[in-house]
DNA sequence: GGCATTACGCTACGGGTCGTAGCGAAAGCT
DNA sequence: AGCTTTCGCTACGACCCGTAGCGTAATGCC
């Protein structure tokens, strides 16, 4: 999870109890304090552990929020609805639904804007969530394409799908977090539209 | 700009420089501190004030980011190119560009990351910040309608424009901050024939 | 069982930032 | 001139930071 112990096999083990604890205790004091308000001394005293047993583990506030951050973003899945429209819908209304959990909202922008000038901090991110979550677009990709319904192309299908990543991942981030609106089934069904029509055949 | 002296006519005038100066070095300390780092005493001694006069003016650090980030914006506008296509490739670049710049990739997220619990945060950013920029979509919508590019609706507009609104900036803002790759103008020529066409049509 | 090793809780510390208060001087308006 | 407000400056208590030191607890190895 944070900072590994590779080599060490003897002495008294770190408490697995303690991780769990102290990042619940993050995502608690996050939804309350927000970034600036967190302070890793709250952190441990929410935990119940004292407050140089957070300092062994996590070089800072930015890396404790971001693991904090990647347990919540594993609840995604992609069930199989039938199609592609049916997929992505799904998949557009859970990410909706993750983001409106206090916690990920406040954590997923602070740990983003500290990373706008933290490289290693970048790559940790890149890491542990963003090349995680693909996997949802290239499995979606893969069962259209066994359906006949997108093409399937012989070029490198990277960009395509980082385009569509990055299309469906930000609309659904800036319409909760910036634009501070609901995403609900409506919302949900008229951005598939756009996506598999195009805007002038998806026009209202 | 902050705090307004409406009924004050006499006295001493605050001085309009420092505002200016303010903003500035509060855009200079984001690029190298970044939100955390970034203190309001930092920013009076770069701006050469004493740090009481930027407490007098500004109620916090999210405020002053805020105003410092909507001048940023502010540098938008949209083209005429003849198309639609034309006109969303412009504006596309245009706030990619915007977004290069670490000031205002740094402030945008951090901001947001507050106002995910401040609600008089959000206020500020909506008014000073989204509903701004929302013109460029509508201005865009028109033209596109005048050019007979897209049918002219008769139902309520407000939605398909935001929605619009939150695909193209949020696809902008992911790829750049999240994604962590560049918005070229093959990557912008893609994601417009997306929007226009649809991702079957616009398959690889 | 005894021993080395590591993690734990606790306390204390210097250093830094916060946001505010008070002061005298400066700059405008009438 | 006189009044009003802002300005720069200094100082202050409060809080959090990140680390060091201590004694204790929990394991693996002999």
């Amino acid at each position: 999870m944070q900072s590994r112990t590779p080599a060490s096999r003897t002495g008294r083990p770190r408490s697995a109890a303690a991780d769990t604890a102290i990042l619940a205790a993050t995502r608690e004091a996050l939804v309350e304090l927000g970034w600036s308000g967190l302070t890793l001394g709250d952190v441990a005293t929410r935990a119940g552990v004292a407050k140089t047993t957070v300092y062994r583990r996590w070089a800072g506030k930015s890396e404790l929020v971001t693991d904090a951050l990647a347990t919540l973003f594993d609840q995604l899945v992609l069930p199989d609805r039938g199609s592609l429209r049916a997929d992505i819908e799904d998949v557009v209304l859970q990410f909706a639904e993750l983001l409106e959990q206090p916690a990920t909202k406040t954590a997923l922008m602070a740990v983003v804007a500290e990373a706008t000038h933290d490289e290693a901090l970048r790559q940790r991110i890149r890491e542990k969530i963003v090349a995680r979550q693909k996997r949802l677009v290239v499995e979606g990709r893969s069962r259209a394409q066994h359906r006949g319904e997108i093409p399937v192309d012989t070029t490198d299908p990277g960009p395509q799908i980082d385009l569509i990543f990055d299309v469906i991942a930000g609309a659904v981030v800036h319409r909760t977090l910036v634009s501070c609106e609901p995403v609900d089934t409506d919302w949900a069904t008229r951005l598939t539209a756009v996506l598999l029509d195009g805007l002038a055949a998806a026009g209202d």
